[in-house]
RNA sequence: UGAGUAAGCCAGAUAGCCGCAUAUUAAGCCGUGAGGCUUGAUAUGAGGAAAGUCCGGGCUCCGCAGGGCAGGGUGCCGGGUAACUCCCGGUGAAGGUGACUUCAAGGAAAGUGCAACAGAAAUAUACCGCCCGGCACUUACACUUAGGUGCGCGUAAGCGCACACCUGGUAAGUGCCGGGUAAGGGUGGAAAGGUGAGGUAAGGGCUCACCAGCGGCAUGGCAACUUGCCGGUCUAUGUAAACCCCACCUGGAGCAACACCUCGUUUUGAACAUAUCGAUAGCCCGUCGGUUCGGAGGUGGCUUGAGUCCUUUAGAAAUAAUGGACCUAGAUAGAUGGCUGUCAAAUACAGAACCCGGCUUACAGGCUUACUCUUUAA
RNA sequence: GCCGGUGUGUUGGAAUUGGCAGACGAGACGGAUUCAAAAUCCGUUGUCCGCGAGGGCGUGUGGGUUCGAGUCCCACCACCGGCA
């Protein structure tokens, strides 16, 4: 992803947890922080408590899929971590892009 | 046709567009540096269990193919394998009408421990019962029979009759004492072989027959073991997933191992001691040395391997060997996703993290082969 | 990824060598006391069946060894910790 670096370490993920603003939908739960950079900057956690791996290996593809395709809208400048929440179904492609849609202008990031 | 048993296979496919990772390559660039980045092209890109981490190896390091003990593991037999707690074949036992399935399946006459409660007694035991003997008492008896007493007959020896409230006797019963017994009773998971007959005071392998068991010999088999014959002071509770004995195997840690490099940090920060401490987790001996720990980043380790597919050969099989072809993920916050079309429908369990061989567990739907039972028909 | 540990009522935590599971506390409930409450004292408290006396099932789950398993063995599940 051309405007997007990843968050990696821990302390960086700690870091808008503890001083970003929170959001959350049925799915996933949105934390956004302004950084210094012209980038954005993306996390994405999914705990154990989701499910296996392979459950939390679909879920971090599907948000990272809908992140790309609403990249070039996203307003820059942002730390962005999505949390998936533990459900019972997995959400579809769809119904997770809708809900990202309505979290990031809900944030005034898109 | 229905029910079932065993072995094996598949695990969505395909086309287009966008996106991701790695490798190769071309161009451009960044960093003090080890090194890396961007763009384009081409190729490749999760599983039968990748899972649990339960075993076994490879590999790496630890002074470790130093010694001993302890500890741990395995446990019918033979074979396979790098190795195994795995696989194949066989033996035995158990289950099923059958195809077939299951089994930690060495030793309890080497020793030690344990066996609660119940029961008379738990590894040797006599509570009830049965039987024998003695003593006491009670009742009955006088046909057979020892005395005693009385009466009668007889000179006498003796004979006859009577008496059972004279001693004894016989039979039955009761009580006590001393023995015999392990058949029967009840308890228990288990009571010292089982069934039948003879025998006995009552009983008992006391004797005998058969069965089980043990020992010996022979037979077939490499062996486990099978089959047969003979024999006995006629018999030996269970537990070794209790200690243990026997046989065999076993050093420890793990790729977050480990190696190399760059920058920085300090030149001593901390800990332990100097007959002690450390080098491997437990001990002893031996050996070596003052020892151990401590920041950030990069690279290697990392995928050509007990490899995959095919052919042939050996073997009953597991498997092995020969020949040929092929190279098939390698990330480091961790790559497989989205949309559309077609296939009637696309749904289970589930995602590599050093690598292999197994085991175990999870699992939608479907397919193939062989076999068994039942019903009907021929 | 690798290594190690734990699991017993509502809860903390016992249970000797395999032999009556739940000792001892906490909490909850009921009763006594009080005008009322607190404190104190007494009792009940795993679950199901039964009016009751009693009975069945219960140590994360499922098997096994044993006469008998919380304890021994095997498999699985859940949770916790350590190692850059």
């Amino acid at each position: 992803m051309k405007r997007t670096d990843s968050l990696k370490m821990n302390y960086e993920f700690k870091r808008v947890y503890r001083k970003g603003s929170l959001k959350s939908g049925r799915y996933i739960v949105l934390y956004t922080l302004k950084n210094r950079y012209d980038n954005n900057r993306l996390g994405i956690t999914t705990s154990k408590k989701v499910g296996k791996s392979v459950k939390r290996n679909r879920f971090r593809r599907i948000i990272k899929e809908n992140y790309r395709l609403l990249e070039l809208n996203v307003n820059t400048g942002y730390d962005l971590v999505f949390v998936a929440r533990s459900v019972d179904k997995l959400p579809t492609f769809n119904e997770l892009g809708k809900e990202m849609k309505y979290l990031l202008k809900n944030q005034g990031v898109l």
